[in-house]
DNA sequence: ATGTGATTGGAAAGCGTTTTCCAATATAGA
DNA sequence: TCTATATTGGAAAACGCTTTCCAATCACAT
């Protein structure tokens, strides 16, 4: 049983291909209402579906857009999906979601696999190492020079329109604000220097440090994960030799995953160490102690982002600030 | 600057169309290494790639699978989502995604985007108010019969292949073993009952309460969220007239915003009242005290269905058992 | 040499739309 | 009544690929 095409309509209402056409897919020249009328009762009778595939063709523009994360489980990209499919529903898009996870050139592929498939947009959430000249560059640049929109979320990608994020202000007033309160032992937890993300906030936590005079007692890199943050807290707590302090994790993923470790060593927050996060993820409300972070608007960071992605004159946007947000985990 | 198509690497190579085709776009026919080499070599300098659209329409296959979720965000959900994505790659498809939020008809606007993209398969997550002969269902029979592959995880939508899920075995098995503990009071923190899984765990509660010749002390129905679980813990507390008791909530969301409650009129967990939940989502690694709940293997279960939905001999699958999680929650 | 069968590259017909022309008709103005 | 001008429906040419034929070439045994 093959599905219903346009001609098959047109027949069956005793019109042209064009016509049809005219009547049921949008277009600036409206048939007569008599017509359109017989055409819509056709087309509902018979289940008429278009083809998208066929319409991509004809009119060049899919009504796709690329959504490219890291590991869709991950709050802060769940999140930020979130908000990238309510942008790209008010624009009549759909998403193609890429969760590039474990491999490494997963982006690339998923960039490649965005391209072919005609994307009228891609959006990159999660910077990923930019070596700039890179051979992902080179193929987003491919991209945009095909006419496709690319949108980087916190992070030049060097291609395309940027939402910047105050990676650097938020960390920087999150410090700040501790020293204020009379905090002067720090770490840094991390994470993988490639990631632009990272090195802006370790930038703000360090400067705010040396602003006052002060250094970080360790700084420990590893994975911007859960796990990465779990031991990465370990690792600090033998530089630290159990000593108090504030871990300063990179991201909130990672900070959670560093509390987790310390009680598995029967340390407490912030009795033993406090910890302090990024991104202010949902989670975050379910729990205990409440954790300290830097306040992102991640839905909105996505919803913005595809506006951006789908809107035809669209500018360089206002940077997204965060706000820091003192909570139990430091005291 | 127009993209490069097929028609100008054939040219380059100094072939014909035919013969381009089959040397870049897989093909049953192999042609002459020499010549391969050159039409190669042309696609490379000329950065050719292949237009998924054109080829979709052509092979009438889009590569393409569409993947309809509530809420993203909900790490139910999203954990799902990490699954179907890494299934879908190894079957070479890009995902497609949807998350229906609040929109009332959203899913059936999802479904119908999908097959007017003509995606090969539909993964439907999170099972939807099923009035057989619905407009969805008629929707999704209908893509079916032109071919389509449906797969519902967890709850029946009446078409195509479907993921089941032991939610009423999980209840029974959680409740029983909690009665084999000394509970005996008990009220139940209930979702939408247009959802086949709301009713279908909280079935399993009352079974395994009857058998023990015990009843729910309160039944309340609210959102299947983190906000329905907070109000309905509320409510539930009046009820109960703030006397002890295992709230059962039916998904880990609830569940959590259930001791958020509680914790908020200044009662503790599992001190002042005890609470379960459903799913083991990820989040709970973080969160104090442990929750007691029934374990699913979320992930794998997403990968299940892409393989159930891609794999062309696939049969109804073994059902997924959970898995009863005893934490700190409930005592 | 000759016939047989396998192998190869290419021409052309789709796939399901949109959209540009064109011709035909209707409308208005004189 | 007749031309000038809109308005309308339809034929056909794209859009960029795959794939079915077809004809040409080749190897090989006769």
């Amino acid at each position: 049983m093959a599905a219903v095409t346009l001609a098959g309509v047109a027949r069956h209402a005793g019109v042209s291909l064009a016509t049809a056409s005219r009547v049921l897919n949008g277009s600036d020249r409206r048939p007569a209402e008599e017509i359109a009328v017989r055409v819509r009762a056709s087309a509902l009778e018979l289940g008429y579906i278009a083809n998208a595939q066929a319409q991509a063709l004809a009119r060049s523009s899919t009504g796709l857009v690329g959504l490219v994360v890291h590991d869709i489980s991950d709050p802060y990209f769940s999140s930020i999906a979130r908000g990238v499919q309510h942008g790209a529903r008010q624009f009549n898009r759909q998403v193609l979601l890429a969760s590039t996870d474990p491999a490494e050139n997963a982006e690339l592929e998923a960039v490649s696999a965005f391209a072919s498939h005609r994307t009228d947009a891609i959006i990159l959430a999660g910077s990923r190492k930019q070596s700039t000249g890179s051979v992902l560059e080179k193929e987003l640049q491919r991209y945009a020079n095909n006419g496709g929109r690319v949108v980087t979320i916190g992070g030049g990608s060097g291609v395309g329109i940027s939402l910047p994020i105050g990676n650097y202000d938020g960390a920087l007033a999150l410090v700040t604000e501790l020293v204020e309160r009379g905090l002067t032992r720090f770490a840094i937890l991390s994470g993988p220097p490639g990631l632009k993300t990272v090195r802006d906030r370790v930038r703000g936590f360090t400067d705010a440090l040396q602003a006052a005079g002060l250094a970080p007692l360790a700084v420990v890199a590893d994975n911007f994960t859960h796990d990465g943050g779990f031991s990465a807290a370990l690792a600090c707590r033998k530089e630290l030799e159990g000593e108090r302090a504030c871990l300063l994790a990179v991201n909130d993923v990672m900070a959670l995953g560093a509390i987790t470790a310390l009680r598995s060593v029967g340390m407490t927050v912030p009795g033993d160490m406090m910890v302090t996060g990024f991104d202010d993820i949902p989670t975050l409300r379910d729990t205990t102690p409440g954790l300290t972070t830097v306040h992102l608007p991640l839905e909105r960071m996505g919803e913005t982002a595809a506006r951006l992605a789908l809107h035809p004159k669209s500018t360089e946007p206002e940077p997204i600030v965060g706000k820091v947000l003192l909570r139990d985990s430091t005291g």
